[in-house]
DNA sequence: CGCTCACTAGAGCGATCGCTCCAGACGTTT
DNA sequence: AAACGTCTGGAGCGATCGCTCTAGTGAGCG
């Protein structure tokens, strides 16, 4: 059973590792197997149904990452404004130069709508489990009720543009004159 | 002569929305030249360096299209908010209910780094380029020289991850809840 | 007319794609 | 020990990838 968990999870974090840098279509079965060091055999034991499934169940494992991260920035914040800069400053992966740092979902979910309808939705899934968290913590501190799931959209739209931007011109993106709510 | 211009900017419009709706990676030789109806030869004519470099050239004909939206956009606004929220309206297709309205860089940018630096290059360029319309037009209104460049990074951001969020929905987000900027 | 050359059509290349299949290794159960 | 089910390693499949190459087409021009 060692060998079950160990081997399935490898592929999981391998496939989110690729998925993020790299996007699904980009991300061969090839390369998931030489850096995983996982055989082909054992790729097609845990997920039937191949890439598309794995690359569903590395989203999820994303997702929940991203938001126990994003869940902590907000707690640990003294404002919703400030745990949101606080977490991009975390994603951008200030302190390591990983140069392939940023949203782990994103590549996937702009490339799914016509290659995999089943990613789409897996994506828009995190995303809704993000805006939740944020539109949660809004609400602790009394935002006006009938703004809060737009606030929160435009929070985490602010966090996924700034990742985009800061992974295409290598560079950090700083949000200090964002708005300071 | 005719021939010729006619094929290459084929090409190219073709390319430019197939990067827009699945990125580089995803869109295949075969898919181009069944969608735009040029034979394999003519495209290794026009574009020597194959895809990458027809990819190049979409991207940056699409560049300069945004731009052209964007700074008008941001011309006819009374404040330069107004302007990126009108320039959103119209990116996400509010007038058609196409499904895979939304940046045509985003895609290509966020898949590029690792497969294809060259692209990564040019998707930069695009963004500079926008950035710089929305920083002319803040500095056009007296906004502080000092966060000029930031506000400029942070409201293409907030677009960049609107739209995003929109095509992994499949719903157009609003952001009337946003900074009055 | 006949030459020239930009351009096009499409066959064919090796490499790689995702995937199927099966024999063997291993841990577990009698 | 014997039998079983889970899991792994790897050969091999047809399809498709981006690309090269060459014969042919046709407009422009003396």
């Amino acid at each position: 059973m060692a060998r079950n968990r160990d081997t399935r999870a490898n592929l999981v974090q391998t496939m989110a590792r690729l998925l993020r840098d790299q996007g699904y279509t980009a991300t061969g079965r090839a390369q998931l197997l030489a850096e995983s060091g996982v055989s082909n055999g054992s790729l097609y034991h845990h997920f039937p149904g191949g890439m598309e499934e794995l690359a569903e169940a590395a989203l999820e494992a994303s997702g929940q990452a991203v938001a126990d991260a994003l869940r902590q920035a907000l707690d640990g914040a003294p404002n919703p404004g400030v745990g949101v800069v606080r977490f991009l400053d975390i994603a951008q992966g200030s302190v390591a130069g990983d140069p392939c740092a940023g949203c782990p979902i994103a590549p996937t979910a702009l490339e799914s709508p016509i290659i995999s309808p089943r990613l789409r939705v897996a994506a828009a899934r995190c995303f809704d489990q993000w805006e939740g968290l944020i539109a949660a913590r809004l609400r602790a501190d009394g935002w006006p009720e009938d703004s809060v799931a737009e606030a929160a959209s435009a929070a985490l739209a602010l966090i996924e543009g700034a990742l985009l931007l800061a992974r295409a011109k290598r560079a950090a993106v700083s949000l200090l004159a964002a708005p300071g709510d």
